[in-house]
DNA sequence: GTACGATACGGACCAGCGGTCCGCTTCTTC
DNA sequence: GAAGAAGCGGACCGCTGGTCCGTATCGTAC
């Protein structure tokens, strides 16, 4: 038994959903959006939400990475500088910036992400991907130093709600972000960290 | 009208609170404790609590404070290498260090505050007095490049949920996280990593 | 010590949330 | 078109943060 093909209105319903959540993210904060409210504005019951997705954080999820999916692809089998066949000190400024400004385009879907507490962004397996392949890049631009905590590291400078803080209260430019995100990034590559004093660049 | 002292019952209750709910924190995780808990273990009515800390999010953000309260008076009148007649070269280190540890001595505490998605952590001045200090010091270590984003990206890198997973979900000993944290720092500062924190804790 | 306003207490109470349940409808399949 | 699987939806539940207010306690003036 393969698999059953699911039924035709259990799609239409769930589409319907994500939709409708996504348009009232873009509304209110996540807070006041109700799994009812929800429901209502799919014209769906509300056990169906519940069906679909299992819970709250689901749906939440579910609408995460579709909407992450197109960046991706772009990174995992596409032309540079995000593909695989950029040279990691191309690419890993590129990753990051890709990732700010997804983050941008989609603050209040990310910022409703790390709200559902439930469990932290870092037992996720999305989180697991970005961060074995930034320590992957790491590896091979400054030998085996303490790259996996700096992947950590720079991942953390991208989170949603500092992202947020900046770009929505403290009304930082876009440009000017991505640019301060790139300088930093750059200090980080400049001077590796770890065994080995090289200083190249 | 200078202010009334506050009742002497209050303060007992205020304090068998705090107590009460540290005591909890540091036994479950942090949603499923409940305010009527926190009473039960306090001995207090629900009522009680909310009146001397307004709502839940005030309860463990006073408690937070507390904890952190020597901390901050190290760092702003104390001996080095945290008080302010440390050179900013070896000031820097020292307060991530420092920040780091008190993450890992009161894990289960600073993570129910950022849990407390109310408001993010990046609007408390508990945030903005850290994020000065430390931009002010990077300033002066490397003149006035984006030294306010840097002073948020290191931040980041103690965040709560990130210690959290390094020290607790994948066993990270305590030296270790110490150590690669230092190293991340130099390698922001530019300088080539060498010596980790002095004196353990 | 007593009397009296101000302050705080505490637990019954409330509204609203995420999540479940189950009788009924709709789809798929043969 | 018949039959059973899959899905639907909204009444319903348990529980939580937060409020309310009659009652107990405190601080003070005498």
């Amino acid at each position: 038994m393969p698999e059953r093909a699911p039924r035709k209105d259990a799609v239409r319903n769930r589409t319907a959903a994500l939709a409708a959540a996504d348009t009232l993210l873009a509304q209110r904060s996540p807070e006041d959006i109700t799994m009812a409210d929800i429901a209502a504005a799919a014209g769906v019951g509300k056990g169906t939400l519940f069906r679909a997705f299992g819970d709250r954080s689901g749906l939440i999820r579910a609408l995460y990475e579709a909407r992450l999916e197109p960046v991706r692809a772009a990174v995992e089998d596409g032309p540079p500088p995000l593909g695989p066949a950029t040279p990691p000190l191309q690419r890993v400024p590129a990753l990051l910036d890709a990732l700010l400004c997804f983050k941008l385009d989609n603050r209040h879907l990310a910022l409703a992400l790390e709200g559902t507490a439930a469990d932290s962004p870092y037992r996720t397996d999305q989180y697991e991907r970005w961060h074995a392949l930034l320590r992957d890049l790491l590896e091979r631009i400054a030998g085996p130093g303490d790259s996996d905590f700096a992947a950590h590291a720079l991942l953390a400078a991208t989170r949603a709600d500092l992202v947020e803080h900046l770009a929505g209260e403290k009304r930082v430019p876009r440009e000017e972000l991505r640019h301060r995100l790139a300088d930093y990034t750059a200090s980080v590559l400049g001077s590796p960290a770890g065994s080995g004093p090289a200083a190249d660049r």
